[in-house]
DNA sequence: GTCCAGGTTTTTA
DNA sequence: TAAAAACATGGA
């Protein structure tokens, strides 16, 4: 990426920071500021704070060089070029290229998998605005203070040997021991992200579920957010209305290898225009 | 006050 | 085995 005098970069091609941060994949990020062609937001990953702008075509990530390359390059998943894939699954259907055409500055974030498994088990049965709300308070409640009001995501360990109700204060309801259960399973091994990571994408929905309060859902949820595996297929309330409605009879086979970004790109597009998917 | 949420587990028939 | 109820909580 070229850096112009004042720090500023080049925004990579097919980026957009409210499409990529407000699309349901992470809980995170706060915008500061948002106008036409103007965003900065606020956000923390992998134990570090981050302020980024937008300003069209040009951005400025407010970090070192070093955590740059080492952090926000592969986070925001800036290796990947989406052009071939926007042209693959554009051929699916026209809905397709609609939905692509809505937020093509999309990407899937590279979180990091612990993060998405307890996100997406605090997910479940649960509104977008209070799983940000319950997180932040897990944050808060465990997290390593970076600076005044600013935590890390909690480690594993420092959940193993807790009781659910040492998590009353973030108010999770029944989905605080299943938290506890993953950091358990986790911890002691009998459930390896290492492994997941590794893995194909069949055997990582076995792997998880054997987690409770993990189901297909979330455990889709926490392979393309987590473990960037682009097949895996989320199908939750929003998508089931959006195939039965967009794609009578088809299943997420239709949308081939990069099935995971179909959905994305169809969930944003659906939560922004319900009246497409009244039944 | 009621409804329902980026579901999953537990109970019931 | 399949369908229904329960689960905790609070934003809309």
């Amino acid at each position: 990426m070229k850096r112009t005098d004042n720090g500023m970069v080049e925004t990579p091609v097919l980026f957009d920071l409210r499409q990529t941060l407000d699309c349901g994949q992470c809980f995170r990020w706060q915008p500061l500021l948002e106008e036409d062609g103007c965003a900065i937001w606020e956000g923390i990953a992998f134990g570090s704070y981050l302020i980024i702008e937008q300003h069209r075509a040009f951005m400025r990530f407010h970090c070192s060089k070093s955590d740059f390359d080492r952090i926000w390059y592969p986070y925001f998943d800036l290796s990947t070029d989406y052009r071939p894939i926007h042209a693959r699954l554009s051929k699916v259907s026209p809905v397709m290229q609609d939905a692509i055409a809505y937020a093509p500055g999309l990407r899937i974030l590279r979180q990091q998998p612990w993060e998405t498994v307890c996100a997406f088990i605090f997910s479940q049965n649960n509104h977008i605005p209070r799983i940000k709300g319950i997180i932040a308070r897990f944050c808060e409640l465990l997290g390593q203070e970076l600076a005044a009001g600013q935590f890390c995501f909690p480690e594993i360990h420092s959940l193993v040997g807790l009781t659910p109700d040492a998590l009353d204060p973030i108010r999770a309801g029944f989905r605080a021991k299943y938290i506890l259960h993953a950091a358990q399973e986790i911890a002691n091994e009998r459930v390896s992200l290492s492994a997941i990571s590794e893995g194909s994408t069949a055997f990582g929905l076995a792997h998880l579920q054997k987690i409770k309060g993990i189901g297909p859902k979330v455990a889709n949820c926490i392979l393309l957010y987590g473990f960037h595996k682009y097949e895996a297929f989320p199908l939750d309330v929003w998508m089931q209305r959006a195939m039965h409605t967009l794609f009578p009879g088809k299943t997420p086979a239709i949308f081939g290898e990069y099935a995971g970004l179909a959905q994305q790109y169809l969930f944003h597009y659906g939560r922004m225009h319900p009246e497409l998917f009244k039944q």
